[in-house]
DNA sequence: GCGGTGAACGCTTTATAAAGCATTCAGTTC
DNA sequence: GAACTGAATGCTTTATAAAGCGTTCACCGC
């Protein structure tokens, strides 16, 4: 069993305080201008000594990253797991959230943004890794609905795959710029209708 | 009357010269490491007299990306144009078509590419015009097809930039690698299938 | 032996100087 | 006077040296 973005394996306390302070100062002066000996003072110990807990200095980065991403996902679960919405509402829960996520983190924290592109630029699979768990989501949405016949899905992973690709462009940096976000919210929109009469004319076909 | 990516202002016989030396350099060598001096060289002219035909280098790389986006639009609506294609597939052979075109001048004329996106990045007005010029070809295809029946649009420049959004993904450079396009390709046959049964529901909705 | 140290190593980033380049313009040619 | 030149200008890139940093490891205290 392999650790992924919601199962991690619990850290030591020590492992701990040294990602607080890594935290603090990634998100204050970013991964670049953080260096280990300030990591290491900050936590009253020797550099040598972060080396026990953690491999190298990109592994606390991605640790940090991780603690985002698994917040990050948190928040879709709750979002689709929401009472009374229908899979459509669900849907749109996900993809809008997913963007005002992604546009906050760009804006308002700023270094948060960066080191999370570094580490998926350094480290692919865990680009992977993370687009699994959010795939994950996605197919008990949609597992949910065949379930119930709200919708006609026959490879939820599949679909779940090409839900991605369709909303690539909203969660990617498109964003960069201000001001455009009711723009970007108002195509999603229209691009989550045009999707869900194509999921509705399915149903229609496969059990008329 | 504003010049397009279409509607160029034929170039001055020297111009010509001009930016066909500079298309070789810039091929070969890239943007970068292609000097005014090398330019005007083979030209057989002086650097001075290079600015009397173009505002600046940048210019003549403009004028050098405006026409393969010319070439590739041109490609485009060719695509679109052969007769006896269907709605969907003159859809299909829009987009598979710039998928491969995309993803050959990243593999293949890596220099090419490289210019692309550094104009893009400097001329973001460039940049929107190109999407412009395509969603023009995109247009014609709804409105043709919107008048003969085929297709429920009412707002055809909206549908298609809709349309672009969607596949925003199969023209960007998560095509980076190789080995992937099949992928990319049956994903694109995926995410247009489900686009055209949302256009299927839209038509029988709206006239049953 | 477990948690911890800090000097030593070699790579990377930065600071600084030198070179090269895009751009301009007073002047030349025809 | 329209087409063109090439040396002068100042900004940008590159070459080089110096400083800084991540990482390692032989060595402590308990």
């Amino acid at each position: 069993m392999t650790a992924t973005v919601e199962t991690q394996p619990p850290l030591d306390e020590t492992a701990r305080a040294i990602l607080d302070a890594a935290s603090r100062r990634f998100l204050h002066y970013g991964y670049g201008k953080t260096t280990m000996s300030e990591i290491a003072g900050d936590c009253n110990m020797s550099t040598g000594n972060l080396y026990r807990y953690f491999p190298s200095k990109l592994d606390i980065a991605e640790a940090f990253v991780r603690r985002l991403r698994a917040e990050q996902t948190r928040l879709l679960r709750e979002a689709v797991g929401k009472a009374g919405l229908s899979v459509q509402e669900k849907l749109r829960a996900f993809f809008k959230l997913k963007l005002t996520l992604v546009y906050e983190r760009f804006h308002k924290r700023p270094k948060a943004y960066e080191l999370s592109q570094e580490i998926m630029n350094e480290r692919p699979s865990f680009a992977d890794e993370w687009e699994r768990a959010e795939s994950r989501v996605l197919c008990e949405v949609l597992n949910a609905a065949a379930a119930t016949g709200d919708l006609a899905v026959c490879d939820a992973p599949r679909t779940a795959r090409i839900l991605q690709d369709i909303f690539y462009r909203f969660a990617s940096s498109s964003v960069y710029y201000e001001g455009e976000f009711d723009l970007l919210e108002s195509e999603l929109d229209d691009v989550l209708d045009l999707i869900w009469d194509g999921f509705e004319h399915r149903k229609s076909a496969s059990a008329p």
